[in-house]
DNA sequence: AAAGCACCCTGTACGC
DNA sequence: TGCGTACAGGGTGCTT
Protein backbone atom coordinates (compact mmCIF):
# COMPACT_ATOMS: atom_id res chain seq x y z
CA UNK A 1 0.00 0.00 0.00
CA UNK A 2 1.60 3.03 -1.29
CA UNK A 3 2.15 5.51 1.82
CA UNK A 4 4.80 8.30 2.11
CA UNK A 5 7.94 6.48 1.47
CA UNK A 6 6.52 4.52 -1.54
CA UNK A 7 4.37 7.77 -2.96
CA UNK A 8 8.25 9.57 -2.76
CA UNK A 9 10.23 6.76 -4.15
CA UNK A 10 7.30 6.50 -7.29
CA UNK A 11 7.32 10.24 -7.80
CA UNK A 12 11.56 9.81 -7.46
CA UNK A 13 11.48 7.05 -10.40
CA UNK A 14 8.95 9.20 -12.71
CA UNK A 15 10.89 12.42 -12.59
CA UNK A 16 13.88 11.08 -13.85
CA UNK A 17 11.74 9.09 -17.14
CA UNK A 18 9.12 11.92 -17.40
CA UNK A 19 10.98 15.46 -16.64
CA UNK A 20 11.15 17.82 -20.06
CA UNK A 21 8.77 14.64 -21.95
CA UNK A 22 5.63 15.96 -23.67
CA UNK A 23 2.29 13.88 -23.14
CA UNK A 24 1.19 13.50 -27.19
CA UNK A 25 -2.06 11.87 -25.90
CA UNK A 26 -4.24 10.05 -23.44
CA UNK A 27 -6.56 7.00 -23.56
CA UNK A 28 -8.67 6.91 -20.79
CA UNK A 29 -9.39 2.70 -20.18
CA UNK A 30 -11.77 3.34 -16.63
CA UNK A 31 -13.44 6.72 -17.02
CA UNK A 32 -13.94 6.84 -13.08
CA UNK A 33 -10.03 7.08 -12.93
CA UNK A 34 -10.18 10.33 -13.88
CA UNK A 35 -11.74 12.28 -10.67
CA UNK A 36 -11.34 16.11 -12.58
CA UNK A 37 -12.24 16.97 -14.89
CA UNK A 38 -14.76 14.98 -16.96
CA UNK A 39 -12.74 12.23 -19.38
CA UNK A 40 -13.25 14.95 -22.89
CA UNK A 41 -11.56 17.32 -21.12
CA UNK A 42 -9.05 15.66 -19.55
CA UNK A 43 -8.06 14.08 -22.93
CA UNK A 44 -8.08 17.75 -24.44
CA UNK A 45 -6.03 19.36 -22.19
CA UNK A 46 -3.24 17.68 -21.61
CA UNK A 47 -1.98 16.88 -25.03
CA UNK A 48 0.72 18.93 -25.71
CA UNK A 49 1.67 19.43 -21.89
CA UNK A 50 5.30 18.80 -20.89
CA UNK A 51 6.20 17.51 -17.65
CA UNK A 52 8.04 20.42 -15.28
CA UNK A 53 9.17 18.23 -12.42
CA UNK A 54 7.77 15.36 -10.38
CA UNK A 55 7.13 15.28 -6.72
CA UNK A 56 5.15 14.48 -4.03
CA UNK A 57 2.27 15.91 -1.27
CA UNK A 58 1.52 13.62 1.70
CA UNK A 59 0.59 10.42 -0.72
CA UNK A 60 -0.28 12.12 -3.94
CA UNK A 61 2.14 12.47 -7.09
CA UNK A 62 2.33 16.06 -7.81
CA UNK A 63 3.39 16.19 -11.93
CA UNK A 64 3.80 19.64 -12.40
CA UNK A 65 3.30 20.06 -16.21
CA UNK A 66 3.73 23.61 -18.54
CA UNK A 67 0.57 24.66 -17.92
CA UNK A 68 -1.49 22.79 -14.80
CA UNK A 69 -0.32 19.76 -13.11
CA UNK A 70 -1.55 16.08 -13.14
CA UNK A 71 -1.84 14.42 -9.26
CA UNK A 72 -2.00 11.16 -8.99
CA UNK A 73 -3.29 9.38 -5.76
CA UNK A 74 -2.48 5.26 -5.81
CA UNK A 75 -4.87 4.36 -2.94
CA UNK A 76 -4.13 0.77 -2.29
CA UNK A 77 -2.92 -0.68 -5.82
CA UNK A 78 -1.97 2.06 -7.79
CA UNK A 79 0.83 1.60 -9.57
CA UNK A 80 2.71 4.49 -11.71
CA UNK A 81 5.03 3.03 -14.96
CA UNK A 82 6.35 4.02 -17.58
CA UNK A 83 6.77 1.41 -20.61
CA UNK A 84 7.61 1.01 -24.25
CA UNK A 85 4.65 1.41 -26.08
CA UNK A 86 5.08 -2.48 -27.05
CA UNK A 87 4.91 -3.51 -24.01
CA UNK A 88 1.11 -5.52 -24.13
CA UNK A 89 -1.10 -3.37 -21.78
CA UNK A 90 -2.62 -5.79 -18.98
CA UNK A 91 -6.10 -5.27 -18.23
CA UNK A 92 -6.05 -3.15 -14.99
CA UNK A 93 -3.84 -0.19 -16.73
CA UNK A 94 -6.66 1.92 -16.51
CA UNK A 95 -5.12 5.54 -17.90
CA UNK A 96 -2.24 5.55 -20.90
CA UNK A 97 -0.08 8.74 -21.73
CA UNK A 98 1.57 8.53 -24.98
CA UNK A 99 4.59 10.79 -24.55
CA UNK A 100 6.93 11.48 -27.35
CA UNK A 101 9.93 9.41 -27.01
CA UNK A 102 7.37 6.26 -27.66
CA UNK A 103 7.33 5.52 -24.27
CA UNK A 104 3.97 5.58 -22.29
CA UNK A 105 3.45 6.39 -18.44
CA UNK A 106 0.58 3.86 -17.49
CA UNK A 107 -1.21 3.95 -14.53
CA UNK A 108 -2.52 0.91 -13.09
CA UNK A 109 -4.79 -0.31 -10.70
CA UNK A 110 -6.16 -3.65 -9.69
CA UNK A 111 -8.49 -2.41 -6.83
CA UNK A 112 -9.58 0.73 -8.79
CA UNK A 113 -9.91 3.51 -5.94
CA UNK A 114 -6.78 5.24 -7.35
CA UNK A 115 -7.80 8.73 -8.74
CA UNK A 116 -5.94 11.21 -11.40
CA UNK A 117 -6.82 15.27 -10.71
CA UNK A 118 -5.83 17.56 -13.93
CA UNK A 119 -6.05 21.21 -11.89
CA UNK A 120 -4.89 24.56 -12.67
CA UNK A 121 -3.48 24.40 -8.63
CA UNK A 122 -2.34 21.59 -6.74
CA UNK A 123 -3.74 23.24 -3.69
CA UNK A 124 -7.38 22.39 -5.06
CA UNK A 125 -6.48 18.82 -3.78
CA UNK A 126 -3.87 19.02 -1.26
CA UNK A 127 -5.22 21.84 0.73
CA UNK A 128 -6.71 19.94 3.54
CA UNK A 129 -3.59 18.28 4.25
CA UNK A 130 -1.96 18.22 7.27
CA UNK A 131 2.10 19.34 7.34
CA UNK A 132 4.84 17.08 5.64
CA UNK A 133 6.32 15.45 8.61
CA UNK A 134 9.69 14.89 7.03
CA UNK A 135 9.85 18.60 6.22
CA UNK A 136 12.93 20.35 7.85
CA UNK A 137 10.31 22.83 8.92
CA UNK A 138 8.45 20.84 10.57
CA UNK A 139 9.25 21.06 14.20
CA UNK A 140 8.81 19.21 17.58
CA UNK A 141 6.92 22.21 18.52
CA UNK A 142 4.47 22.31 15.54
CA UNK A 143 3.84 18.52 16.52
CA UNK A 144 2.79 18.96 19.84
CA UNK A 145 0.96 22.02 19.15
CA UNK A 146 -1.23 19.88 17.10
CA UNK A 147 -1.09 16.85 19.44
CA UNK A 148 -2.25 19.00 22.16
CA UNK A 149 -5.22 19.88 20.62
CA UNK A 150 -6.34 16.66 19.33
CA UNK A 151 -8.37 14.30 22.23
CA UNK A 152 -8.99 11.30 20.04
CA UNK A 153 -6.75 7.78 19.67
CA UNK A 154 -3.70 7.56 18.58
CA UNK A 155 -3.81 5.50 15.48
CA UNK A 156 -6.99 7.23 14.20
CA UNK A 157 -5.14 10.18 14.30
CA UNK A 158 -2.32 9.42 13.01
CA UNK A 159 -3.77 7.97 10.03
CA UNK A 160 -6.02 11.22 9.28
CA UNK A 161 -4.44 13.08 6.54
CA UNK A 162 -5.22 16.62 7.65
CA UNK A 163 -3.54 15.96 10.88
CA UNK A 164 -0.39 14.81 9.37
CA UNK A 165 -0.08 13.92 5.58
CA UNK A 166 1.71 10.65 4.93
CA UNK A 167 1.25 8.29 6.85
CA UNK A 168 -0.76 4.95 6.44
CA UNK A 169 -1.65 1.77 8.42
CA UNK A 170 1.94 0.52 8.16
CA UNK A 171 4.12 3.04 9.40
CA UNK A 172 0.99 4.44 11.65
CA UNK A 173 1.80 0.96 13.45
CA UNK A 174 5.61 1.02 12.91
CA UNK A 175 5.71 4.86 14.19
CA UNK A 176 3.53 3.62 17.26
CA UNK A 177 5.92 0.75 18.50
CA UNK A 178 9.03 2.24 17.86
CA UNK A 179 7.58 5.13 20.37
CA UNK A 180 6.61 2.61 22.84
CA UNK A 181 2.95 4.24 23.20
CA UNK A 182 -0.14 2.35 22.74
CA UNK A 183 -2.67 2.94 19.55
CA UNK A 184 -5.32 3.24 21.79
CA UNK A 185 -3.67 6.19 23.76
CA UNK A 186 -5.45 9.38 23.84
CA UNK A 187 -3.45 12.54 22.16
CA UNK A 188 -4.15 14.88 24.73
CA UNK A 189 -2.84 12.23 27.48
CA UNK A 190 0.45 12.54 26.21
CA UNK A 191 3.52 13.90 28.04
CA UNK A 192 6.15 16.08 26.69
CA UNK A 193 8.64 13.13 26.38
CA UNK A 194 5.97 10.81 24.72
CA UNK A 195 4.93 13.37 22.44
CA UNK A 196 8.96 14.02 21.91
CA UNK A 197 9.21 10.10 20.93
CA UNK A 198 6.51 9.91 18.76
CA UNK A 199 7.72 12.69 16.63
CA UNK A 200 10.95 11.00 16.37
CA UNK A 201 9.61 7.31 15.57
CA UNK A 202 7.50 9.04 12.78
CA UNK A 203 10.49 10.94 11.34
CA UNK A 204 13.04 8.24 11.67
CA UNK A 205 10.49 5.42 10.33
CA UNK A 206 9.67 7.22 7.29
CA UNK A 207 13.50 8.45 6.57
CA UNK A 208 14.57 4.83 6.67
CA UNK A 209 11.93 3.30 4.40
CA UNK A 210 12.48 5.90 2.25
CA UNK A 211 16.06 5.13 2.19
CA UNK A 212 15.28 2.04 1.54
CA UNK A 213 12.61 2.52 -0.77
CA UNK A 214 9.32 1.85 0.54
CA UNK A 215 7.82 -1.45 1.71
CA UNK A 216 6.87 -4.37 -0.64
CA UNK A 217 4.48 -7.08 1.16
CA UNK A 218 4.69 -10.70 0.68
CA UNK A 219 1.67 -9.85 -1.52
CA UNK A 220 4.25 -8.09 -4.03
CA UNK A 221 1.74 -5.29 -4.02
CA UNK A 222 3.93 -2.37 -3.93
CA UNK A 223 6.73 -1.27 -6.35
CA UNK A 224 8.23 1.49 -7.74
CA UNK A 225 8.27 2.73 -11.51
CA UNK A 226 10.86 0.80 -12.22
CA UNK A 227 8.96 -2.01 -11.53
CA UNK A 228 11.24 -2.86 -8.29
CA UNK A 229 10.31 -3.87 -5.03
CA UNK A 230 11.55 -1.66 -1.54
CA UNK A 231 13.27 -3.18 1.26
CA UNK A 232 11.69 -1.84 4.56
CA UNK A 233 9.74 -4.90 4.55
CA UNK A 234 12.58 -6.58 6.63
CA UNK A 235 12.72 -3.70 9.21
CA UNK A 236 9.10 -4.19 9.50
CA UNK A 237 8.16 -5.03 13.79
CA UNK A 238 4.70 -4.92 14.14
CA UNK A 239 2.26 -4.81 11.16
CA UNK A 240 1.08 -8.21 9.53
CA UNK A 241 3.19 -9.71 12.20
CA UNK A 242 0.26 -11.16 15.05
CA UNK A 243 1.43 -13.32 17.18
CA UNK A 244 4.93 -12.89 16.40
CA UNK A 245 6.95 -12.55 19.04
CA UNK A 246 7.93 -9.24 19.69
CA UNK A 247 11.89 -7.96 18.73
CA UNK A 248 12.04 -6.76 22.10
CA UNK A 249 10.31 -8.43 24.82
CA UNK A 250 9.48 -11.51 22.72
CA UNK A 251 6.05 -11.47 23.89
CA UNK A 252 3.78 -11.70 20.80
CA UNK A 253 2.40 -9.10 18.55
CA UNK A 254 -1.65 -8.56 19.06
CA UNK A 255 -4.28 -7.42 16.16
CA UNK A 256 -6.82 -5.29 17.02
CA UNK A 257 -9.35 -3.51 15.15
CA UNK A 258 -9.80 0.44 15.65
CA UNK A 259 -11.19 2.44 13.24
CA UNK A 260 -12.26 -0.13 10.99
CA UNK A 261 -8.45 -0.72 10.73
CA UNK A 262 -6.22 -3.46 11.68
CA UNK A 263 -3.62 -2.26 14.47
CA UNK A 264 -0.56 -4.15 15.35
CA UNK A 265 0.68 -3.66 18.52
CA UNK A 266 2.92 -4.90 21.55
CA UNK A 267 1.37 -5.18 24.45
CA UNK A 268 4.02 -5.44 26.49
CA UNK A 269 6.41 -2.45 24.88
CA UNK A 270 3.14 0.00 23.95
CA UNK A 271 1.12 1.90 26.81
C1' DA B 1 -14.69 16.95 17.94
C1' DA B 2 -14.74 12.17 17.84
C1' DA B 3 -16.29 7.70 16.47
C1' DG B 4 -18.70 4.34 13.72
C1' DC B 5 -19.97 2.76 9.40
C1' DA B 6 -21.09 2.30 4.46
C1' DC B 7 -19.03 2.93 0.20
C1' DC B 8 -15.90 2.27 -3.64
C1' DC B 9 -13.35 -2.43 -5.93
C1' DT B 10 -11.17 -6.94 -6.72
C1' DG B 11 -7.97 -10.64 -5.54
C1' DT B 12 -7.29 -13.86 -2.13
C1' DA B 13 -8.37 -16.95 1.47
C1' DC B 14 -11.48 -19.45 3.45
C1' DG B 15 -15.67 -22.81 4.45
C1' DC B 16 -18.62 -26.10 2.57
C1' DT C 1 -13.46 -28.62 -8.23
C1' DG C 2 -16.20 -24.89 -7.58
C1' DC C 3 -19.15 -22.14 -5.51
C1' DG C 4 -20.24 -18.29 -2.10
C1' DT C 5 -18.69 -15.11 1.30
C1' DA C 6 -15.70 -12.35 4.26
C1' DC C 7 -11.97 -9.45 4.23
C1' DA C 8 -8.26 -6.00 3.35
C1' DG C 9 -7.12 -1.31 2.39
C1' DG C 10 -7.29 4.84 1.93
C1' DG C 11 -10.17 8.32 1.93
C1' DT C 12 -14.69 10.57 1.87
C1' DG C 13 -19.09 11.40 3.46
C1' DC C 14 -22.83 10.62 6.38
C1' DT C 15 -24.86 9.82 11.01
C1' DT C 16 -24.78 9.55 15.85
Amino acid sequence: MPELPEVETVARGLATQLVGRTIESTTVRWPRTIAVPCVRDFEARIIGRTVVSVGRRGKYVVVQLDQCYLLIHLKMSGRLMVLPQEEPLDKHTHTVFDLDDGRQLRFRDVRKFGRVYLIEDPAQVTSSLGPEPLAHDFTLDDFQRLLSRRSGRLKPLLLNQQFLAGLGNIYADESLFVAGLHPLRKADSLAPEDQARLYAAIRSVLQRAVDRRGTTLDDGGYVDAAGEAGEYQSDISVYGRTGEPCSVCTGPIERIVVGGRSTHYCPHCQC
